[in-house]
DNA sequence: TCAATAGTGTCTTTCAGACACTATAAA
DNA sequence: TTTATAGTGTCTGAAAGACACTATTGA
């Protein structure tokens, strides 16, 4: 073999398949607030490895439709949800020889916030059951497929930890929203009652909202519509709430 | 083929070459602070793709060798530079099919913090030439192989990012350091001044210092040595360093 | 008028910045 | 005694928490 003196002849003489490449996929936690609570979105696998099992939505690198790691984790999160423009983060990428039984295995994670109204769920072929699972009930309990529960705990701690310094929650709602709805969102991911003068002080000084001249009504004292400006969807605040003293 | 009816069966008849996988690789920016400057080590590469080219550090997972993804990056850290105890942290994914010449390829981006005094830099066959290289001169001008600008804009984001709340810096300094010493790193990386009292202040109240009960004499009154307690490596602030107003 | 929720006034607390001050070494 | 650097005292300012207060609706 005589010696390669081009990348284009190098180009032409490499092939993947000599190397021992990882099997590498995309996985992702997709939260939205249902029935006031926290949820996540989990799928039961159809097929084997893990046959059986709920685990978090995701799947292969398609590598003639997606241009990115990003497009595959769109893809996904659109068969499953019919959301297309979410709020979209990577958030880690876990990779060892033992996490799959398939071998030596990369997996890039994501975690999505949808407000639940945009929501239409839908199954396909790798699994035939979808379902919202409060996330109280998944931080500890119930065994999923590979080290999903582990890849679970991570994007649950990003996003408690986001919420703490910066304006995220706000696309967990729809498009308008109250102050005090948007408090309340902030509460259920923290877990934690934020002092109402406080937080809406603290937005409202942020310049990451604007009145939509709409109001809530309803037995008391309507509230003012708000939507989120373009900073609002990812405005970082130099301080961080604190929380009851 | 009749059905597959257990994970074992499953197993048997799997093979990781049926699928198309994206190639898969490693790469890391490595800081230090050199003769008072942020430096990141670059190798230039010995062959194709990119021949020629400087490149930040990095190189495909070995299946056998390597366990999981931080064994890599430590692997190819030790071949280096000789540092085995880094500060390492995962900072992002990066895939794509245009990114690598030979197709859609992943990479894993780590940075990894060093003592200056701890480095005995070394090359292996993949390069002949290693050298430190001031962040200043990086940010915009000479042209990296691949898509290593970019992947390298995103870490020193971070570490910048960091810095402001947390005190990942002691990591950058030999085990013991005067406050002053602290400080200026700290005032290398966020290229500004922070205010002295300020900074003891935050610093001392964190209690992730111990004194070692040495002194750093000079010309001067001698200074305090400290070291980083556990806390120290790692501590996170609720305030962010604001500087000068 | 009452219940319920929206929204405000204003005090305290915490921690960062400013800056002048004192302390301790060598030359 | 001077110069250089280490280290402190104490004021101001920004933004968070506490909490009592007022405002506006439907029933």
């Amino acid at each position: 073999m005589k010696p390669i003196t081009s990348e284009k002849e190098f180009l032409k003489n490499y092939n993947i398949h000599d190397f021992d490449v990882p099997l590498t996929s995309v996985d992702m936690s997709i939260f939205s607030i249902i029935d006031d609570e926290l949820q996540v979105l989990l799928l039961k696998r159809n097929d084997y490895p893990a046959k059986g099992k709920w685990a978090l939505p995701g799947g292969f690198i398609d590598k003639q439709q997606d241009s990115n790691l990003e497009d595959t984790a769109k893809r996904k999160l659109l068969a499953k949800t019919g959301v297309s423009t979410p709020y979209l983060e990577q958030v880690s990428t876990f990779g060892s020889k033992q996490r799959d039984p398939r071998g030596w295995s990369v997996t890039i994670v994501y975690m999505a916030l949808i407000a639940a109204d945009d929501i239409k769920l839908s199954t396909d072929d790798s699994s035939d059951e979808i379902k919202w699972q409060p996330v109280y009930q998944l931080s500890n309990k119930p065994a999923l497929a590979f080290d999903h529960n582990e890849i679970f705990n991570h994007c649950y701690e990003r996003l408690k930890s986001k919420v703490q310094y910066t304006s995220l929650p706000v696309n967990l709602l729809p498009e308008e929203f109250t102050l005090t709805e948007l408090q309340t969102t902030f509460e259920i991911i923290l877990d934690m009652p934020i002092e109402k003068k406080s937080f809406r002080r603290r937005i409202l000084d942020a310049q990451i909202l604007e009145e939509t001249g709409n109001l809530r009504t309803g037995n008391n004292r309507p509230a003012k519509l708000y939507k989120a400006n373009k900073l609002g969807k990812d405005h970082f605040f130099q301080r961080s709430i604190e929380g009851p003293r």
